[in-house]
DNA sequence: TGAGAGTACGTACTGTCGGTATGTACCTGA
DNA sequence: TCAGGTACATACCGACAGTACGTACTCTCA
């Protein structure tokens, strides 16, 4: 059992990042100084550089949260589906909806991979949303009799997840975020329509290997 | 004509942004110090401020650079196609080409949206490598008898732009980016093949309405 | 043609902010 | 009960973006 010391430290810790995240969310990483963020918490940068090593683990902590958020909302929507294209469905559905969230755009989108810088950004997220549409596109695919190799599918996923947080981020920025949410959802699901087409067309799996030839042929 | 004092201007403010541009695209927008940029022009910070309103604006002028090539070159790769298909192809491959220079890398997708806030980085893709992908899209989708609406022809455009977005990003971490290109080329080639199919078969176009009517349903 | 105005810088300084060094009260375990 | 570690607070430093002001040079126009 925690102590009454680690009980007051835990609480310290919590609000440090409860006022990073929405500082962060508001005034973008560079706009907001870490003074701002402990006098907002009520304590003094000693407290904060015992907790953190400085003003980028205070803003990963603050994007685990965000992501951490997104990931179990998107998450909790898809399970129980059977149905691939039926999860894929409402996992589109609940990704559109985190992704309109304020901490996550500002946090994850925009100021996350300058911040993180690439790698760890993907690092990040490669445990948390990007794992999820990974799945999906796995169900999906593997559903079929294409018979697709891991890096064709890893393709996808960054395909669709690209495709997805693009969508997302206008969506996000539109008038009518429901109206713009309705045209991403059949935009998509048109495109996986025709995926299925082909799927029951028994068309040719995509083979890189044959774009290769049908390139240096010309 | 120039004058000869016009013309001296104008070197040291080129001579700027190409130090800016490289140190921008080396050491990333924050870890890049204004002096550094200063010395590396062999100026003072008095010209720089001269020609420039501060960090973020001699930044603007490096990544509208950055951008206007990589345009440049898309635009270029698909110019003399006749068939949308052919056209969204090589732009498709002119693409994942430009976006993986360094600088494109660094300064247009990492710090770009961060240093020029949302709104700003919108305007500068929109009128650059975004509206080679909104011209190709449109060049593909208005070819058939869909009658696509223009806030739907956006909708597609933002997915693909994303997912060509991501899918560059993807090539350029990759070990091999040849066949990782290979790989994103075999499956968008994939995806609008299935466009294509559905096309072809007389399929009803995508229509928010009818997305919003099946979900309401449930 | 020369004097005033504006341009194209250079120099010196300031405020802010991330980070550090050091001190201190308190708790915990032996 | 006391030594050591934890959880902070305080005071300070260096780096850096931005500013104020000075200056040399050039162009224009009377």
């Amino acid at each position: 059992m925690r102590t009454r010391r680690q009980r007051f430290s835990d609480s310290t810790k919590r609000a440090l990042v409860d006022v990073a995240e929405r500082l962060f969310t508001e005034h973008g990483y560079s706009a907001t100084s870490l003074d701002a963020i402990v006098a907002g918490a009520d304590v003094t940068k000693g407290a904060l550089y015992h907790h953190f090593s400085g003003k980028q683990a205070i803003f990963e902590a603050a994007f685990e949260r965000v992501e951490s958020r997104a990931t179990s909302g998107i998450a909790h929507a898809t399970e129980g589906h059977q149905d691939p294209w039926l999860k894929a469905q409402a996992g589109l559905r609940a990704f559109l909806e985190a992704v309109q969230e304020p901490g996550y755009r500002q946090i994850v989108i925009s100021d996350g991979p300058s911040v993180l810088g690439h790698e760890r950004y993907r690092e990040q997220e490669e445990r948390s949303t990007y794992a999820i549409v990974d799945e999906i596109v796995r169900a999906v695919l593997t559903d079929t009799e294409w018979d697709l190799d891991d890096a064709m599918l890893d393709t996808f996923t960054r395909i669709f997840f690209g495709a997805m947080s693009a969508a997302g981020g206008s969506v996000a920025v539109s008038e009518d975020a429901s109206a713009a949410a309705l045209r991403v959802e059949a935009a998509i699901g048109f495109i996986l329509a025709g995926l299925q087409r082909l799927l029951e067309d028994g068309a040719e799996p995509p083979d890189p290997a044959r774009t290769a030839r049908a390139t240096s042929r010309r």
